[in-house]
Formats: C-alpha cells, sequence, structure tokens
DNA sequence: GTGGTCTAGACCACG
DNA sequence: GTGGTCTAGACCACC
C-alpha cells in the first residue's frame, strides 16, 4: 500500500511530491472512503522522512478535503465518491487546457497537436 | 512588446514567469533572431520588478542559447531557426507525455483522454 | 437520557465535549443530585467512545466536584443545590465578559453590542 | 506595532494566540490593506519563539485569505475592506449564539441574560 | 534579507 | 500508539 519512489531531484519539494501521490492513491481508487492512512511516523520511517514533513502532507489533505483526522487514532480517507469524477476530469481539464494555450501560442495548429497526441496515445 | 503579466500568488517563481514569456515570444516568432531585447533596468520598471530578477531571467535564457549578450548593447535573439521546431515539439511533447502518464494513472481510459481532447479542441 | 453527539471535527476534544453535556445536564436540573450516571462502559459503548475516554470524564467531574464515585456501585451526581446558581451564573459570565472583550477590540460599539443582543434574543 | 503577550499558562497553543492577535489587528484596523507585517525570524525574535512557530502562524493567516506572502519580500496583509465588517460581524455573532444556546439550556432566561448584559456593559 | 523546506528530537494531549 | 506543538538549526531559492 502506498508504495511510491521519492525523487531527490526534483524542484518539486518532498512533501508534494508524496501529497501528489496519496491524491492520486485516491482519484484511482487505490485508497478508498473510510481507508486508515499509515501513521505519520510510520510513513515517515518507510520514506526515509522527517516526521514533520509527512504531517504538513497530511495537514495540506485536511485543509484540502481529502483525508481528515481523528485525534488518537489517525487519519481517514475521507472524499465522497459523488465528487471524485469531477475533480478528477477538471484537474485534468485544466492542465490540458493551458498546454492547448501555451501550444497554440507557440505556433501549433490544431491540426500539429491531433497529430501528437495520436502518436503518443498509440505508441504507449 | 513584450506585454505581459505577473502571477503574484503563482507558485512559479517570478523569474520563471518571466523566462517562460520571454521563450514563448522567441517560439512563436513574435521576436525573431537578431531583436534587440529590452534593456534589463527598462524592463524591469515596467514590471515593477528588481533589475536583478530580470538579470537573472536574462542570464538563464542566456547559458539556454535563446539571447546573447553583447557588452554595451544589450541583448539580442539569437537562437537558429532550424533547432526551433525541435525545441517547440519537444517543450510540448514532454509536458503532454506528463499529463497522459497522469491521467492514466487516476483511472481515465484512452477513449475517455481522446473525447476530452475533442471536445477541448473544438470548443475553443 | 444523556443523550448526545460528539462532533469528530471540533477542535475540543472529545473527552472534553463528553464532560461539557453533562455538566449542562447537571445544572440544568436533568441530572438531579443522587442520580446515578450510566455506567462508563455502557456510556461508552453508547457513544462509540474507548472507555478510557469516558473514564477520564468521569474522574475529571469528581475532581470538580459535581460527582462521586462509589465503590462497586457507580458514580451519582453530587452538587449541592447551593452552588448551583453561582456556578451558572460565573460560567456564563466570564465567557460573556471574554466575548465582549473581543468585540469591543476589533471595534464593536457598546450600541452595536445592544442591537446585535437583541435582534439574537428576539429572533429565536 | 504588533505588541503582545504569550500566554504560556493558556491551553491555546501559542500559534493560535498570536494568530489571534494579527486577526484582531486586521478587524480593529490598526493593521490595514496592503501594510507589511513583521518578518518572519523578526517577530519570532521579539516574541522569544522559533521562526517555524510564527511561519506556521503566517501560513495559517494566508490560507484564510488574511494575509498575502510575497516571495523574498515578506508578508502583507490582503484583506478587502468591503468583506471586514461582515467577518466581524459574523465572528462576533456566531460565538454569541452559541453563548445564548449554552445559558439557555442550563435554565436561563431572556431576562437573566438581559440582566447581565447590561451589568457587564455599564461596569466597564 | 526574506520566506520555504527539511531534519532531529522533545514534550504533551488524546484515545 | 497516535497526532499536535514547539524548539534548534541547516540549507536553498528568491528578490
Amino acid at each position: 500500500m502506498t508504495r511510491f519512489k521519492i525523487d531527490e531531484a526534483s524542484p518539486l519539494p518532498v512533501y508534494q511530491q508524496v501529497k501528489q501521490f496519496i491524491i492520486i492513491d485516491i482519484l484511482s481508487g487505490r485508497l478508498k472512503e473510510g481507508d486508515k492512512l499509515p501513521p505519520i511516523r510510520g510513513l515517515a520511517k518507510i520514506l526515509r522522512l522527517n516526521p514533520n514533513t509527512v504531517a504538513k502532507v497530511y495537514y495540506n489533505l485536511e485543509d484540502e478535503g481529502f483525508i481528515q483526522g481523528k485525534r488518537g487514532s489517525g487519519y481517514l480517507v475521507k472524499s465522497q465518491k459523488q465528487k471524485l469524477d469531477k475533480i478528477k476530469v477538471s484537474i485534468i481539464e485544466d492542465e490540458l487546457k493551458e498546454l492547448l494555450k501555451k501550444a497554440f501560442s507557440i505556433g501549433f495548429s490544431k491540426e500539429d497537436i491531433e497529430n501528437l497526441m495520436r502518436r503518443l496515445l498509440n505508441n504507449e
């Protein structure tokens, strides 16, 4: 469960990476509503991070409504199934929009993008 | 020329934002080989930034081969036409790959993505 | 009897919430001198709490003189009628003083408060 | 500016106390839109706290929309004047409602409360 | 000089 | 055993 690798070289701060991994686990359904997250200190040990760093991840996720801390008994996955699909689509859609905007602004045509997309989707 | 807005709230550092804008201007052809970039202090004043910040952008762009500083006469756009197309494609391709990876990992199917893409390309 | 809801999200610890509810029951007269409190394990089961948590509540209430534990026969409500009115007033008075202090410090006038008070007292 | 005293004995965590003080300063107008907050390390030194503790306060206030961090140049007060009155009223109103609820539930009458209020408002 | 991230580790409240 | 708070101090990115 929650098996992932920290990229030391990444410009993205460690705590953001861990946060991303957990969000993806929730959105993909690998972590379901009511599931218990690993304890802060436990996860910290596994990832060889300082407990404070993992705590920061959990605070963040709680702020954003993905998980819910319970005094003395850990964190549970909170998000309601109905909302998940909407979140998923909007995350991807927003990023894709940005990317298209950028592509157009540097001179890509609609066809260029369609071709690139087709190539990527069929190659991997 | 080079008219853009800094997003104070963005997690992207200011100097990265400015750098992005200039690269896009070059890749799009709005800034052509040999064009003179605005002087550091001038651009800094327009954008209400510290000159150090703009200087950092120019050093970066010079490092990456987009522009060329000339003692006493400012910075000129440098890049050779042949390279531009390659750069353009690889920038967009890399980001698109990342995005697709993410989409798949949270459960999108190939069809989901094709549908989303079609919708975005036709709507705006 | 003693029917209440724990607010998991509250910053107030669970045991404090339970304690508050019982004190209010005593001050309001719903629990009278000599009444028997539910057994620790029984109340814990009803509230879906750890018995330790309920035990802590009872120890606290005993410390503060509201109830009295009797070996083998549970806890009884203890407090003497004379004291109750004084306690009631001082609890409310202390909290109200704090609130007024706060209101004044952020710029409320005496009239603002009187108006707010009137509105609340007549509306609900 | 921002002159306050930490209550070591308070059950309220230090960082919450500092946060409260700053919010009150903003709501009262002592800190106005655009004002610069003391640097994290500076305030930490004055209050004899660890910089991390003050940083937590600032992160919190930023989350709640009261202030806005600017990379490398500190935090500014953000909140828009129009909103302030609304926030002020709702903070006090919510707390007052809770208090009245409690008072009624332990047997206070409307008159009891009006009398208490009158006494407090005229005494101090 | 300023904030952002991270580590190491202590102490306490809660369940 | 679990999270919450706090300290001390390091290192880096940004302005």
